[in-house]
Parts: structure tokens; sequence; C-alpha cells
DNA sequence: AGATAATAGTGTCACAGAGACAATATATAG
DNA sequence: CTATATATTGTCTCTGTGACACTATTATCT
């Protein structure tokens, strides 16, 4: 019953098709991967090792590999996992962008990820040579190949509005951490200061994090441990931080 | 200084370099086309003229023209304006899905968009065998091809999330309009009741309307006209529409 | 042991903007 | 002039953030 006007069974068209009888655009993945290093928010750039754009710094990325990637995040896997042998990172699509002049090969599409990643984690020694983290504030100082400085400015854009509104920078701390060290992480995504307080009753409100039970010791008092609470779903407060209410020095 | 180690110019390697001496994935734009009709927000599905899936429901979309389309956002434009006649709608990028299964074609990604339009704006003739306007609340139970039904899923819950806390659905009026149609539309797409003063409140003070000076007469008391303030810029609510504070019948 | 320094954590009020609900205003129709 | 229907406004409550000061707990110093 499917036959229709058209006499060719789906199965005949199938057979005969071939993505190679019709223009196609080039189709690639470039990530935006962030960590927090130094109390600064620092971006991973890499220096491209093959035409085009030889020689210059860019954004980690590459095809997708119809063999080994099953899914589109999965080529966005493989690529963190190769420049920084991290394989447990937050992960989020952002855009996707698509024109005839991005890239010299031609008509071309790339999927613009970013990932969150705990410094800790990182392999030390991997492709020191061929990589370099940047602080995010002196992106715009920086020449990168292709649109990918216009790429890494929408993914922080991305970055810095939903850490607004959600708790996304846990994925840049490692698994047990201080409310204080939490509260110094989003500062440092935000680009501002917030009231501790409001800070603290957010967190623990939002039932997003458990205690361990343990505490850090230092010199000074313990601060309790806590951790992501693993049956917490993906939590969006219903206001953001909205930054400071009154601004003594500017009217 | 750009030789390094490779010896082969970038002219060289382009001249060279062609996208079918590799194994790409098809690429593709989806959308979800909206519209309110009948106080129901209502989605546009086609059937399909062309193998794979011939005969059967699907969103709207098709393959990017290297020749026609300037950037992404173009192929999906000229879909929109080939299936509805309308071309002056919102539209904005969803999400981009791909992997192995999606198409019996072979990898596959298609990028989706959602478009607002204005059901007064559509040309009336256009293809109304081939397609459909269905009511989001039928959408779990009608059968789309590949896997356009999730893809609509995703683009209703973008679309309804996105209504609580910016000023999207003035796209989906008439350009000028009075606050009661307005809010209707509002909680059309919200899928509940808002408060009036609530949400009056709400768009006047953001400044994102500015009043006409004309009246809507009728047979009971005239309502303001208002349109978008074109020098508006996209605006987001510091909070939500919260929905009911109390809700008396359940606890 | 007691004082000090330093960071962890809490109490409390002001403020903005949403929800609830009622009151007032302004058309037309009869 | 009155009734009806919708537009528009007033005002109180409620929630969650900002501001800022205060208390708690540890190690170290004397």
């Amino acid at each position: 019953m499917l036959t229709l006007m058209n006499s060719q069974s789906e199965k005949d068209f199938l057979s005969h098709y071939s993505v190679h009888d019709y223009d196609v655009p080039l189709i690639s993945v470039d990530m935006a991967i962030f960590t927090v290093q130094d109390n600064q928010l620092k971006l991973l750039i890499v220096k491209r090792a093959e035409h085009p754009a030889l020689g210059q710094w860019a954004l980690p990325g590459g095809f997708i590999d119809v063999q080994k990637d099953h899914q589109l995040v999965d080529t966005a896997r493989r690529k963190l996992l190769a420049k920084t042998g991290v394989d447990t990172a937050y992960l989020e699509q952002v855009e996707t962008i698509g024109n005839a002049q991005r890239d010299p090969r031609g008509w071309s599409v790339t999927v613009a990820y970013f990932a969150l990643i705990n410094a800790q984690a990182l392999a030390p020694g991997i492709a020191v040579e061929a990589a370099r983290w940047i602080n995010v504030d002196t992106l715009s100082d920086i020449s990168l190949a292709f649109d990918h400085q216009s790429i890494a400015s929408r993914c922080l854009a991305r970055l810095r509005n939903k850490v607004r509104y959600t708790a996304l920078p846990t994925h840049l701390l490692p698994s047990t951490f201080t409310l204080t060290k939490l509260q110094t992480i989003f500062e440092i995504v935000l680009g501002h200061r917030v009231q501790k307080k409001s800070f603290r009753r957010r967190m623990l409100d939002s039932a997003l994090l458990e205690p361990t039970g343990e505490s850090q010791s230092g010199v000074t008092r313990p601060a309790r441990l806590y951790r992501v609470n693993a049956e917490a779903q993906p939590y969006f407060f219903t206001r953001g931080f909205e930054g400071e209410r009154k601004s003594p020095t500017s009217e």
C-alpha cells in the first residue's frame, strides 16, 4: 500500500542510493573544553597538524568517523579523550554552524559542543606542545583558525548563562568538594562574586548535593564535604543569580 | 613559515581535496513549524513524496542546497517558504541529531529548527492535501517518519520552556495585537493559565511592546493595540512564570 | 590554658517580582 | 439609562535573592 505513485520500492531506491551522487557539505564537530586552573576559567586550544590552517591554533575537533561513532556525541567524546585523556566530562551541544565561507574546502557544517572537565583528572603529559590552556578572558586577543573564535565565544556565553540557573560547575570539581570551593568555581565561571548565604541556600535547598558526612580538615574550621546527588535530576533554579542589587559606585 | 613538517602547501592540498574521497554522513535540516489556530498550538506535518519513508507523515525538511543556501538557516527558511508560503517567521535552531540508525540511507545528521508563524499569514491554498496541522497534544498519538516524533517533541519542549521567560509568542500573532490576545497565546503555548495582572506587569514593564496608540473596538470596552518594539533586544525575564502557587485539589 | 587568626556556617531584614483576587473603567446593545 | 462584557488597575501575599553582621570551630602561637 506504500507503492503510491512511485513504482520503485524503497528497497530498490536504497540499493541504488549513494551520498556521493550529491553535492554534500563537510560535517565536523568542534569543542570548547573548559576547566578551572589557577583560579581561572580556561579553554583548550590545539595547534593544527594538518591542512587547512596547518600550524594555526584551533579548537579541538574533527570529522565524524562513521565506523567508530555511534552518534554525534561520540565524535565529541572521542576528540575529548584524544586531547585530554578524560572520558568523564559534562558534554553539551551548543550550536551548529554551516555556511560556504567558514572552511576553504567548501560548504561546511560544524556541530559545536562544550565540555567541562575537572583539572585534576587531566592526564599530565598529553600533547603538551601542541595544546594550550588559555584564560577565557584573553580569548578576544587570540587568533584562531576558521570561525573558532566565534564558536568559542558562543560556547562561553552559553556556559556563563547556564551557570546562572543550574549547578553545572560541579563538573569542574573532583567528586567531593566543599561549598566554599564550589562557590569559588561559580564565581570564576560567572566572572563576579556571589553572596555566600544566597549561594548556600540555593545549593542546599535544591537537594542537588548530598553531604558525604566527612569534612576537610585544614588549619581552620573544617568544611563539610559534599558530592553531587546521583538521583538529582537536571535542575533549573526558578531565579538566576541576580548579581549586585545596589551598585554604590555606578548609577 | 607555515610550511612546517608538511611540505605540501595549503593550496596544493585544497586543489586535490574532494569530500567524495571520504565516508561522509548525510546532512539535512528538519523543522517543527508551529502556529496557533482555533485556540490550539499546532504543528505542521507533511506527507513524504519520495523515498525513503514515502507516503509517511514527517516534519518538513530536506537537504542543504550548496548553491542556493548561504548558511544553514537559509535551508530552513527555504523549506519553510516552500511549505507555508511564509517568509517572515521566528526561526530558532534547537538541536542536531546524528547517528547511524535514524535514516536507512546510512549515517545521517539533521539540524532541527523550530519556526513560529502567524496563522493569518499562511497562504491558504498551499499543498493542502500533502500537509496537515496537528494539535501538539496529539503528537504522541501520531506516527512520524524517521525520528521526527522525537525531534518534534524536543522542539515543543524548547518552545514551552522558552516561553516561560521570554516573549517569543508575539511571533505567533499579527504585527499588532491586544494584551488579552497575547495572553491567550501564551496560555495556549504554555498549556496553563497565567494571572492577568502578572502577565501585564511583565509585558509592560519589559518595554518589549509599544502601544500603537490605537484601540481595537468591539462590543465591549476597546483594548489598546500594541506592537513589538523594534529596538527591543532579545529579553530574558529574570523569573519565569511560576504557575499556580497553591494547588487546592492536590497536596 | 588562653588568645588569635582564619575560614565555615547561620540569622535576619530588605527588596523585587510573581500569584491571588477584587475593584474600577469604558465600550455597545437594548 | 441600564445591563453586559471585556479592559485595566490596586493591593496584598508569597518566595527566593541580596546585604551584611554574627556565631562556630579548628590550629597555632604565646
